[in-house]
DNA sequence: CCTTTAAGTAATCATTCGATTACAACAATC
DNA sequence: GATTGTTGTAATCGAATGATTACTTAAAGG
């Protein structure tokens, strides 16, 4: 997704020398905020809310600070907004496993389970949504937008935001899922372990450090490839 | 520099009969010390990193800003003592129970403990290291200090820290305590979900909240009731 | 007393950052 | 082709913040 119509890079030169300008590619306001949420999870995610900057986010964007502090009034809006979005998707992706599960769509992936840990809905839906959060891993923006939420507690607005996001996943871990509310709680310290250690970049070390090794390995798996290779190409980009 | 100049402000002002005195009160430079790292753990424990701010740590600890940041050269380093302390103060607290439990002296303790969960040195010591976790909590700024920490990998040097800080527990649990590295994961992930639920202040809203209640008390079980009182005293201090 | 040292602050500086203003260019419509 | 609304930027402002400088003053030690 580039630009066809404009200059910048479309022509030849890239430099500005004919017409003067750095602006970006016209789009309709609505495509651009996708693309601005879009910004602002990865850079929230990475740096939190006090540790970003909208002309990050902007430059994130490939447009200018002053259009993104405009299309969302304030910063905290846009945070608030990123933090709608993320948790969206992670609820998605959740109530999607569910009614695959449901609709016996999930025969194949049900062979990779482990027996031991039961066969009952309840237990097999908690697998799945276990790879399936560690799936959404590979964005790496999406957990970690939450997460960071979760530590912003002082900030009026994005902490009732942040508590009524967690109790939502509880809700439909318990309700929708059918975890027993102790099956619930240690489903979601598992996800929170994850987010931890993805915050402290632990794949990074992966290689160095054989405690790294060992705790990577039995937290994530068979996810824990992806993970790794995620690491990569997100050093790679960063 | 005894010349002249030297008493600009001699002439009049220097009241030192009664009150207004604005210099706090001279103390030994290591106590002082002491003091701001204990006022900065609050703080930074509080607002993260980026969202701290040195003059805000000057505040709490009751002296002036210059001073914070002249005996600690930076904010980062300030953060980093702050980090290194509160994470030896978890570890003691860890080995504190496994050394009292190996000298038998927590018969006391082991007569409340979940029979179901086991009864095996590790299996034991586990649950007593998770009260001990809790325990923590009153404090609170302990364990936000280190979760703050842990979400701010990108800074170079406190992701570092960090990550160095979180193999060490995980070592402490697997190795001293002796837990296998699932059971060690386990422990870790029900720590990371209770620093997430105080980090949301999911206690403020344990009233109002039937969702939350249960969480809380599926997750703290013995421990809530001090929690609940340990959020109350937070936010009458504010 | 006087000199030295340690503890502490006021003032200020250079950046940074969120937000505002004013304007430019493109596109649709009449 | 003039009008009008939409998409976008440059310039800048005021407040906040980490750090520096220069100073003051209470003790400690002859």
């Amino acid at each position: 997704m580039s630009s066809v119509a404009k200059k910048t890079a479309g022509t030849g030169a890239p430099e500005k020398g004919s017409t003067s300008q750095a602006t970006a590619e016209r789009i309709p306001a609505a495509q651009r905020r996708e693309l601005i949420l879009e910004a602002a999870t990865g850079v929230f995610a990475e740096r939190g809310y006090a540790g970003s900057t909208t002309d990050q986010v902007a430059k994130a964007a490939g447009i200018s600070q002053p259009y993104v502090v405009r299309m969302f009034g304030t910063k905290e809006a846009l945070f608030l907004e990123a933090l709608d979005r993320a948790q969206g998707k992670l609820l998605r992706a959740f109530r999607n496993v569910i009614a695959a599960y449901d609709a016996g769509e999930l025969a194949e992936e049900l062979q990779h389970l482990d027996p031991a840990a039961g066969s009952g809905r309840p237990e097999q839906l908690k697998q799945l949504m276990a790879i399936a959060y560690a799936d959404l891993v590979e964005d790496r923006g999406i957990l970690m937008m939450l997460m960071q939420a979760f530590v912003s507690g002082h900030e009026p607005a994005i902490g009732a935001r942040a508590r009524e996001g967690f109790l939502d996943i509880y809700r439909l871990v318990r309700d929708e899922a059918g975890l027993s509310p102790d099956t619930a709680r240690d489903f979601l310290a598992q996800g929170m372990l994850m987010n931890t250690l993805i915050g402290i970049r632990l794949p990074e070390v992966y290689e160095q450090d054989s405690t790294a090794e060992e705790l990577l390995e039995c937290t994530l798996r068979s996810k824990l490839p992806m993970v790794l290779k995620a690491s990569k190409a997100q050093r790679r980009a960063g």
